[in-house]
DNA sequence: GTCTATAGCTGGATAGAC
DNA sequence: GTCTATCCAGCTATAGAC
């Protein structure tokens, strides 16, 4: 790498640049879809030509491993962030609740970063490292929090994310799914750790709405 | 409808001209994945020209529309079967296990099935119906087993859709998450219906293997 | 770095003869 | 119903002037 120091400006200026085109492409695919992307489009909205995204980006690939790059590290950055619950069944639920929140909020940015969708594209080892890191953080807190067998996490997993998945999938926008956490995470810890108390949940259908969402 | 006798056999070739097609769309797709269907290729590899398949289907989405029937009656078949437990509890992994091995034998079906993953193509209301069926005819049964609360039927089905999606997306044609079916669902009873018992779970790391898979 | 122009390709779909 | 020939649209990517 050139490390000349008197240019250095210029390269933050080039990366803004970057930064916008993919500002600009997170917008249109959130609105048209992971493979709606075009360089066309891309360029129009950004206020350039197409060609001259490849002043920034070698590749159409090169822009979705910079949006996938971009995604990993918002996720790593949101799960990374102190949690502040003394309970430790608070906290998984807060981890569960802020994953659901991360997801849903960008089915387009969960598409991309976790369901293998787009043909002919792979995330860069440098892309996917911020992610890597990030989910092992999240499995680091699990063992903190009394989870340590793999089969057990591996249940984790697959419970919060298939609540994220079927509330993307068929209620996008609602929260027939995702109320549904704190009772799923209470079931998963009588499972987990039978000795260790979980909340009661009472049978009534709904529970006071906007507490930690 | 022209119910004219005579011809009937004919219509019959027809038909099976018909299937065919979706038989070599089928085969194709799980090899290029979902998006990358080309009438070129499926003709190609059915033995006729791209312009023959407009002879039966108006346009690339019939295609697909014909494809999802298909799929929908395969999964209202394998779910409709006859279950021979006794036991609810054996009885509801026996709907998950089948559930998750009508989905893991083939993730492109289950893509196109379940996940709304292909731009600019939704299922027609006929193509749709049997899976509709299907998929209520699980509920009920669900009911018959004792979950009757619509909450429970939720978060159950983002149980199992949540095994079925980790394994197909990060073990694919392994066992990680399949094999924890059993222990899920012992889970999920006990939540739901705490006062029938479901088996007991060591905790050792592995069960025997093979066993109703 | 940015443009205009365009190459080069692939895809869905149609026309019209047989 | 099946073919050949072809249209037309859309895309990624490159060439080369400025």
């Amino acid at each position: 790498m050139k490390t000349k120091e008197p240019a250095d400006w210029r390269e933050a200026r080039r990366r803004s640049a970057h930064d916008t085109i993919i500002d600009v492409a997170w917008s249109l695919v959130s609105e048209e879809g992971l493979a709606g992307l075009t360089l066309r489009d891309l360029a129009r909205r950004a206020g350039i030509t197409a060609p001259t995204v490849y002043a920034y980006f070698n590749s159409k690939n090169a822009i979705y491993d910079a949006m996938f790059g971009r995604a990993a590290t918002e996720f790593a950055l949101t799960m990374a962030q102190p949690y502040e619950c003394d309970d430790p069944r608070d906290q998984l639920v807060a981890i569960a609740n802020r994953f659901s929140q991360f997801c849903t909020s960008s089915p387009t940015r969960y598409q991309l970063l976790f369901q293998r969708t787009l043909p002919d594209f792979e995330p860069s080892p440098e892309s996917f490292a911020p992610a890597i890191l990030a989910l092992e953080g999240v499995r680091e807190l699990l063992v903190v929090y009394g989870i340590s067998e793999a089969r057990h996490a591996d249940i984790w997993t697959a419970l919060i994310v298939g609540l994220v998945d079927q509330q993307i999938s068929n209620d996008p926008g609602g929260d027939r799914w995702t109320r549904l956490i704190e009772e799923s995470v209470d079931m998963f810890i009588t499972h987990s750790q039978p000795n260790r108390g979980s909340r009661k949940h009472d049978s009534r259908p709904a529970q006071t709405k906007g507490i930690s969402t």
